[in-house]
DNA sequence: CTGAAAGCGCTAACAT
DNA sequence: ATGTTAGCGCTTTCAG
């Protein structure tokens, strides 16, 4: 007779239907179907059985399940990172769309490295989910392969400024550059610099620059400075790049942000430093972050609309379409204080 | 002939490790040894297998060899949300650990919920993780049952004030508000508010406020006053509520803050004000946030080490050993600028 | 309304 | 170094 070997770490034998059937007097296969709601099973069973599974701390192996039924009601989400709160706002909105689902999201993250993302990828597909979102549209080619052949609906968001694999939903950073270039040639401002993230791998900031250069050099402003930082957003940041900026250049009249948490450093360091906002110089950031009202004034921003993004993208997976079907919302441009009034 | 019911949304039939073999000339056994590395295998073999998998796209099937090895390399971590950033910081500190070893963290939340949190306790369960991660010391009597009945390495985390299912790893809030208690007397401060989150879902936070009342009387000193506020933290709540207190208690000298991101509101609010910080007033908060690097002045605070937390539940986990030790860190007073100077 | 049989895709154990 | 066999725990299908 063959042995089968356990994991030596496992404690106990699990538990299975089959213990529960014969608790419960019946087969498996009436078992199963009580736990899981399906098919006519008379009161009477029904209660034997929930009272068989409860009292012996039955708990049913989903892998088994899936195994059998072809079917995994999990989500696969890939993000770079959860310490950036843009992506646990989309998370809020993918989880409020699939709550009322049976599916469940699993989250992922690439560390903003995309061999990390193309591993992640994998490891995601290779639990056959029934969808999959990937925030951003740069990816390896083998991610992109993979996600092309996983079968299953998959929805890249964030960004809709790209070669989208299948379905997308987001927001055209590279407008959002340039409408807010619009906003601030229309209160005119003329001397501006932009601050932002140096790593090529936040390719939206990337692209919200460009629609900035686009929209200033439509109008003959260029760009009067701009400043790159490695690491993590925040005040010190913000207000480090800032100094350094204006040291650089006492004359320019807007600072625009990549973020808002890296814009609110260099509000209150040109608070402190006496400048007149926005008479002397305007501030605009991006993102629109709530925790940031209550700052002293309310930061000139962008919605970057995250959670709806993360709502039509879970309703896409939802809806089980293999669509290719792209979702651009606006950016959305929140006045706020620290500009000027057109 | 019986023909299986696929799920009808299934593009194509899943390939499997019999079409890698018949492209390769081997065995599915071979090619599931190639697959992962275990066991001997010629390398005219091996580069055969690589070649054939690669070519036809092929992706393990991670559900039938968790099923057939009983194995499953994830560990579930329940925590009450991703928008507090409390918790993406564990979160961070989870993944470095594991990252080094082949178990994948798995993230359920709770909304601050105990029968949600039973209920993603059970679904992780459902899915024989390794191990498994939750947040805080509180739960519901079924969800400690199958946390103790789970078979696996358990760790509670964040929380050592109270009665661990099995192994715990965190802080002593109680001691962290008796502790801030010490530093704001031993500055001189006497006439003290506690500004903090009304759900009683915070157990944490809680225990602070009686940390820090136990701390005060011990030295004859009675909280002045206290505010609670529901929903979220943030800069407009920090505020809100300092203005409120200080003008029914316009004595006060000084602001107790549950956490950083409200302290933040209430120092900026202050600030306003014209208020003398830290003389006429002091200002402390509890996390340390290294995104508030940055404001006017540096928050006194307490670091709650959340990181390191996550890394020691992880080691836990990674061990395989079923331990119930308790971990208890010392959470660290950061003086900052708002309290005066011993 | 209930049960019996087959098998999901993979891996452990036992050959060779 | 490679192949063969049995079976993981569940669900699907078909038969009462």
């Amino acid at each position: 007779m063959i042995l089968r070997g356990r994991n030596p770490f496992d404690g106990k034998p699990q538990l299975t239907l089959r213990d529960v059937a014969e608790a419960a007097g019946v087969s498996e296969m009436t078992v199963s179907r009580v736990l899981r709601n399906r098919g006519d099973v008379s009161d009477r069973t029904r209660a034997r059985v929930y009272s068989a599974a409860r009292s012996l701390g039955y708990v049913p192996n989903k892998i088994a399940g899936a195994l059998a039924s072809n079917r995994v009601n999990l989500v696969g989400v890939v993000i770079p990172s959860l310490s950036n709160m843009v992506f646990p706002d989309v998370l809020g909105g993918i989880g409020k769309v699939l709550s009322e689902t049976p599916l469940q999201p699993v989250i992922g993250t690439s560390q903003y490295d995309p061999e990390t993302e193309e591993k992640v990828i994998y490891e995601m597909l290779s639990w056959r989910p029934s969808g999959l979102i990937v925030a951003g549209l740069e990816h390896t080619s083998a991610a992109q392969a993979m996600m092309r052949s996983a079968g299953i609906p998959v929805v890249e968001v964030m960004d809709v400024d790209g070669d989208p694999v299948a379905a997308a939903v987001g927001i055209s950073h590279i407008r959002a550059g340039r409408d807010m270039a619009r906003e601030i040639l229309a209160r005119g401002y003329r001397k501006i610099g932009y601050l932002g993230s140096g790593s090529g791998g936040d390719h939206r900031a990337q692209k919200r620059l460009q629609g900035l250069r686009e929209g200033l050099s439509a109008a003959g402003v260029t760009l009067t400075d701009s400043c790159f930082y490695e690491g993590a957003s925040g005040f010190g940041t913000g207000r480090q790049m800032s100094a350094d900026m204006l040291s650089r250049h006492p004359d320019l009249d807007f600072l625009y942000y990549n973020t808002d948490m890296n814009a609110a450093g260099g509000l209150l360091y040109c608070l402190e430093k006496g400048m007149k906002i926005p008479e002397e110089i305007g501030l605009a950031g991006f993102n629109s972050f709530e925790v940031l009202d209550g700052l002293p004034m309310r930061i000139a921003t962008m919605d970057s609309r995250r959670t709806e993004i993360g709502q039509k993208a879970a309703e896409l997976i939802a809806a089980n379409a293999l669509s290719d079907e792209i979702i651009a919302l606006e950016p959305r441009f929140l006045e706020g204080e620290t500009v000027r009034r057109r």
